[in-house]
DNA sequence: ACCTGAACACCGTTCAAGT
DNA sequence: ACCTGAACACCGTTCAAGT
């Protein structure tokens, strides 16, 4: 056929790779197959990611540590990040959030690892990539509010930060690594025990 | 040349392998490139990991989560560990070490973060690959051992030690996925911030 | 702007052959 | 047992061209 007006994004680029990710692991991906799930040629994802498939991984890692479903966080470096994206700000109105600090971090913790394990085949892309995103600027905030709130002070806020977003990542990257072993813990048992771990972890922070 | 008495060896590939991935990254690592290093045939690899390069990925795997000079924990599981590895046991002793349990996990915690630095290059490879080592058994032993003594009781054991595990692993993979933000932290501040993070982990989980 | 299609250098792996 | 060398299918990426 002559041409394809294929309506090709990167958003759906970037499902598209999830979907080939989660059924072949990440060595099955290829700019090749990538384009036949697409019905395209593989040199039009080019067009949309101009650096090839390093930024299409950086992509990635953006969109799978980005909160479910606001569109724009995995636009890398090279994009201005569009000031227009408050649509369905959901949980930014966190603000007059007047739960307790533990309640809040966990919350987040909970939410970052259930989003972690929907797109475990692609964890270790963030092995070496944490790509600025709105989100990663907000879960700052979040955080330093909360354990302020908890009553640490200087240095210590972002040690207690630093602390629970590796926990967090630690756990899922620990569960997955193991989930193939023939003793490995259901996933009931394993959400026990990240939540067990958190709870002392925030406990013994404080 | 005719032919080449390379003296091939599991041990020599893996290192060797280690470097490239230490140089150019594990996108770098080919087994052609790894051939040229060892002044080999790519296709001499075969003889040694004749499951290819995804064996080769669990070797180095395996090698980098067991501890320094002990040489045969990287041997993989089609190949039964050979039983007459304890020279060197160095601190297997440890069944007599007196030291408090507290003290004792924080020293596996240092050293284990210290070698997964070591070779975080290869830290992806960690992801989806929990290789069964001597030494695997040897820290389970040990955290069993120490979480006991703590007082903690039937599954809040495993439960400590998974945690623990999980936390050392995040925290390296969290440092080396920022190593490259503008305001990356420091090495005695990355150490400052694992110490604080384990500390409060350990008193939060007693 | 968006996509195609041929081309190039490189890759993992198989296999028959050499010693 | 240990290594070579040619071959095959596949890959990422460039580039000129089409609309």
């Amino acid at each position: 056929m002559s041409r394809n007006y294929a309506g090709l994004s990167r958003e759906r680029i970037i499902i598209e790779a999830l979907h080939i990710i989660a059924g072949r692991g990440l060595g099955g991906l290829s700019m090749r197959r990538l384009g036949d799930a697409l019905e395209v040629e593989a040199m039009a994802i080019y067009h949309h990611f101009p650096l090839g498939k390093e930024q299409l991984f950086n992509a990635i890692a953006a969109y799978v540590t980005s909160p479910a479903p606001t569109g724009a966080a995995f636009d890398d470096e090279d994009e201005e990040a569009s000031d227009s994206t408050e649509e369905e700000t959901e949980r930014v109105e966190e603000e007059l959030d007047t739960r307790p600090w533990d309640v809040r971090l966990t919350m987040w913790a909970e939410a970052y690892r259930e989003r972690l394990l929907a797109y475990s085949g692609a964890l270790s892309l963030l092995a070496h990539r944490a790509p600025h995103t709105p989100n990663s600027a907000a879960t700052h905030a979040l955080m330093h509010r909360a354990f302020t709130e908890a009553g640490l002070r200087g240095d210590d806020v972002v040690r207690a930060s630093d602390a629970l977003h590796s926990y967090c990542l630690g756990s899922v990257v620990h569960q997955v690594r193991h989930s193939a072993d023939e003793d490995a813990p259901d996933e009931e048992e394993s959400t026990t025990r990240f939540t067990f771990g958190l709870r002392a972890l925030l406990r013994g922070l404080v």
